[in-house]
DNA sequence: TCCGATCCGTAC
DNA sequence: GACGTACGGATCGGAA
């Protein structure tokens, strides 16, 4: 006969886990409701998967304990408990009460000692499992007691104690006197960290042994810092060591399982507007138990699944493949859903030991593709934009594209940090899914999932299909009542298609003249790299800015213009200003612009050439910036140098075939023009309209001359004043950037306002009106929230409010020229020209041509 | 060995 | 602190 299970769950550090694991998420009033949930999510995947037969939850009791007695400074660096932490404790506490499980807690003791009482108590009649994330309870692990860390989903026994250091559960304690912990902050020995802690308590056994025979250590460092911290080890020690004897009633049977108070579970669900946890409680379908996903390995079965889809006339899609870049991508399954909580994951590429027999991906995709080109045939998808690549890359031409998930998170707001399908079923769904590194594993386990077996791959992949789907009928009603449809339907959703066709189109690069460039400036680099360790008097690396700042404020004794976080900075301001006093800063100038172009650029792009197709294939990310402009990334493409000479020699290994030329279409001044629309400045529109140069427009007025009079310079100050204003410049900046001083730039901004009061207007009108309702628009009603307007911080205020400035000026630019990149690819693909477009670059399209077509692709994109 | 923070610099 | 939006290379120190 077994023993029963008894489980201690150490809640505090099951808060802090719940909490760190989930973000933002909260009630439509606003509490704060994260850590309530994932305590939640955790403790129910406790019971669900380990069964316990008996289950209690230690907390901390507030107020000082033993150990602050005895050693003040004991947890003294924790940082305090996040605000929006706080109020959710004591709802975990009623959670809790809620599933009928007993609360242990006392006052003057931590969770830690109360388990560990428990624990020594129930160890003969019982298996106890202790479930935390804290190595400090390692010490109580015996045969009968085992550590359950729950992140890592890892059981710890004597075993792995002993494997680990060398030493058993009981010597825990020694090792970490010796080490301390940062985290409690108990000192340790300084100097000493795990690996020597474990080596001399491995060899000596205790910390008493070891100190009475320091003499017979053989590094005299070490025996030193050990002689000086004696009294600290002893400390350390007793502060480590969990008490295993609180004066505390321990009645073990009421630990045993029973059935949660469901009315009470429900009562509070409803309050923190967990729907999907209601549900569950209700007695709904919703676990993946009940999910109808299905293994697709017969022919007829695909054949039935096909009949189905094209009845339905519209599916979910989700491609499994071997690679994220979709250009490298090949299929490893097909996963689709057309109704809640049903998916179908078609495998045809997994290999390994024991794998079934699958369909072949040829027939699959054979079947498949009538449906795919089917343009009455809905497909919704998250990112959809990857599978359009994948399957193009097979033949077949995704249409019909009637959803993306990510792109409407991402227009429903444009600033979350992420918009992954797991992020957002969260947030939208309250669903924790199963994560990619769930069933691919990590680090050094890592698979591909052509390596993943099918059952698994099943789950997963349908799992992504179904709440795909489920989140399309979802977030289409929210889309509409944000009024957000058209900005969707008409603007993003084909902007999706013209993104793929960029990024598939690929740009070419003249790789032999990279590397021709990539040998002069590394010349060049070493010669300044002598004259730069000459000039200091020894070699360092310059790259380090912490010993490029040692050198310079310490070595040679420059003074220290301003500072970084961490110490003195060194950037270019910096180095310009240092220049007068000193022959260095202006070679490390030098240094530092090569370098940056030869790294960056020079040598990384080579890199990212496609085996295929021999272009560069960046990617063009929709939902990544909180304006509504596009970004570019795996390479970067939209901040290839320009201005400088080098910078422009790098521009010259951006070529076309043979037979095309490139072709750059430039929206010229576009946030200025918006800014003159929104505004309806009647001076700067009529410079507009007159097709003036607007920077020798805005000189006129700032410095009173009139146009034939205005100089380089000051046209070089209006244009900064022009480019200030739309990012809600302050006199300062302004100052720095043109190096004034602060009242004269304050009088170049008045003097701005005063010639364009239409823009003082706006600039009031705007911040108003974003600070009532929270957030700003754009002429195509692309929204951005705003929170910070309402922070206590002036600073974080003073963010929000040129946030507020600039969004609907360069978020309407960014309207516009995903319009423009729509109509221009339609016409591309009507008339059937050979021409591509290849690249955007905020204010500015590129394409590549063939030469008989450069005169009508200049007339058609002008 | 990997990952995140930091500093820095490129583009519009 | 002080000018908006991005991406990424190099270093460095701590965690895995």
């Amino acid at each position: 006969m077994p023993k029963p299970t008894l489980y201690l769950i150490d809640g505090n550090s099951y808060i802090y886990r719940a909490y760190h694991a989930i973000r933002n998420l909260s009630t439509s009033k606003g509490f704060p409701t994260n850590a309530i949930y994932g305590f939640i999510t955790m403790l129910q995947k406790i019971v669900k998967e380990k069964k316990p037969d008996y289950l209690a939850i230690a907390f901390d009791a507030k107020g000082p304990t033993k150990r602050h007695k005895a050693y003040e400074e004991y947890k003294a660096h924790r940082p305090e408990m996040p605000k929006d932490l706080i109020p959710q404790i004591p709802l975990i506490h009623k959670m809790v009460e809620a599933f009928n499980i007993p609360v242990i807690l006392m006052e003057g003791y931590e969770a830690d000692d109360l388990i560990g009482t428990i624990s020594k108590k129930a160890e003969k009649e019982f298996e106890v499992v202790i479930v935390t994330g804290d190595k400090d309870m390692l010490q109580l692990i015996s045969p009968d007691v085992k550590i359950y860390d729950t992140l890592k989903d890892r059981v710890f026994e004597e075993k792995d104690v002993i494997e680990r250091f060398g030493v058993g559960p009981d010597k825990m304690i020694e090792i970490m006197g010796l080490m301390g912990d940062a985290s409690d902050n108990i000192p340790g020995v300084h100097g000493i960290g795990e690996k020597t802690a474990t080596a001399l308590i491995a060899e000596f056994g205790s910390i008493e042994n070891l100190l009475s025979n320091i003499d017979k250590l053989k590094k005299p460092k070490l025996a030193e810092a050990l002689k000086e911290s004696r009294d600290i080890a002893r400390l350390s020690r007793e502060l480590a060591t969990i008490i295993t004897d609180c004066p505390i009633e321990i009645n073990l049977n009421e630990y045993k399982r029973k059935e949660p108070d469901n009315a009470l579970l429900i009562g509070l669900f409803r309050e923190l507007e967990f729907t999907r946890l209601l549900k569950q409680v209700a007695g709904e379908p919703s676990s993946l138990e009940n999910m109808r996903y299905k293994t697709i390995l017969k022919e007829d079965e695909l054949f039935s699944l096909i009949n189905s889809i094209r009845e339905k006339g519209l599916l979910a899609i989700d491609t499994e493949t071997t690679s994220e870049d979709p250009m490298l991508a090949e299929i490893v399954g097909i996963s689709a859903s057309m109704e809640i909580n049903e998916a179908f994951y078609i495998p045809v590429g997994h290999h390994y030991l024991g794998a079934p027999e699958q369909l072949k991906r040829e027939l699959v995709l054979n079947q498949f593709k009538p449906l795919l080109e089917d343009e009455k045939i809905k497909k919704y998808g998250q990112n959809i934009k990857y599978e359009i690549i994948v399957f193009k890359n097979y033949g077949i031409i995704l249409t019909g594209i009637s959803f993306d998930t990510m792109v409407a998170s991402y227009l429903l707001n444009p600033n979350r940090y992420s918009h992954s399908l797991n992020n957002i079923a969260l947030e939208y769904m309250n669903h924790i899914m199963t994560t990619y590194k769930d069933v691919t594993g990590k680090g050094k386990k890592q698979k591909g999932f052509s390596e993943v077996d099918i059952e698994t791959a099943t789950k997963y992949s349908c799992e992504d299909a179904d709440i795909t789907y489920q989140l399309t009928k979802k977030l289409g009603p929210m889309l509409k009542e944000q009024d957000l449809e058209r900005l969707f339907y008409d603007v993003e959703l084909p902007l999706v298609t013209v993104l793929s066709e960029i990024e598939m189109n690929g740009f070419k690069v003249d790789i032999a003249l990279l590397g021709e460039l990539s040998k002069e400036l590394d010349s060049q680099l070493n010669n300044i790299v002598k004259k730069i360790y000459a000039l200091a008097g020894g070699e360092f690396n310059i790259n380090s800015p912490k010993q490029l700042s040692e050198i310079l404020f310490t070595r040679l004794g420059l003074k220290p213009v301003k500072k970084t976080k961490t110490g003195h900075s060194t950037d270019e301001e910096v180095l310009t200003t240092l220049a007068k006093t000193h022959d260095i800063p202006l070679e490390l100038l030098n240094y530092r612009q090569l370098m940056k172009l030869k790294s960056t650029y020079i040598d990384a792009l080579p890199r990212m050439v496609h085996p295929k197709t021999g272009r560069i294939h960046t990617s063009l990310n929709q939902t990544v910036t909180s304006t509504g402009r596009l970004s570019s990334s795996e390479p970067n493409l939209q901040n290839i140098p320009i201005r400088t000479e080098h910078g422009k020699r790098i521009r010259e290994a951006f070529v076309a075939e043979k037979g095309n030329l490139l072709l750059a279409a430039d929206y010229s001044q576009i946030e200025l023009r918006i800014l003159a629309h929104m505004s309806g400045d009647p001076a700067l529109i009529s410079s507009f309209k007159k097709d003036e140069d607007i920077h020798t427009r805005t000189a006129v007025g700032l410095f009173a001359v009139a146009p034939d009079k205005v100089d380089s310079n000051m046209r070089r100050f209006a244009k900064t004043v022009n480019f200030g204003i739309l990012y809600g410049m302050s006199p300062y900046g302004l100052s720095s950037d043109l190096g004034i001083s602060v009242e004269e730039a304050k009088a170049y901004i008045d003097n701005y306002f005063a010639h364009y009061k239409g823009v003082r207007a706006f600039i009031d009108r705007t911040i108003a009106e974003a600070k009532e309702k929270g957030y700003v628009t754009t002429i195509l009603n692309r929204r951005r929230q705003i929170p910070e307007l309402r922070s206590e911080n002036g600073a974080t205020r003073g963010f929000g409010e040129r946030s507020a400035i600039n969004a609907p000026i360069q978020g309407s630019a960014a309207d516009l020229i995903k319009m423009a990149m729509i109509s221009i690819s339609k016409r591309l693909l009507k008339e059937n020209l050979k021409s591509m477009m290849i690249l955007q670059v905020h204010d500015e399209l590129v394409f590549e041509a063939p030469e008989g077509e450069i005169e009508l692709m200049k007339k058609l994109v002008g």
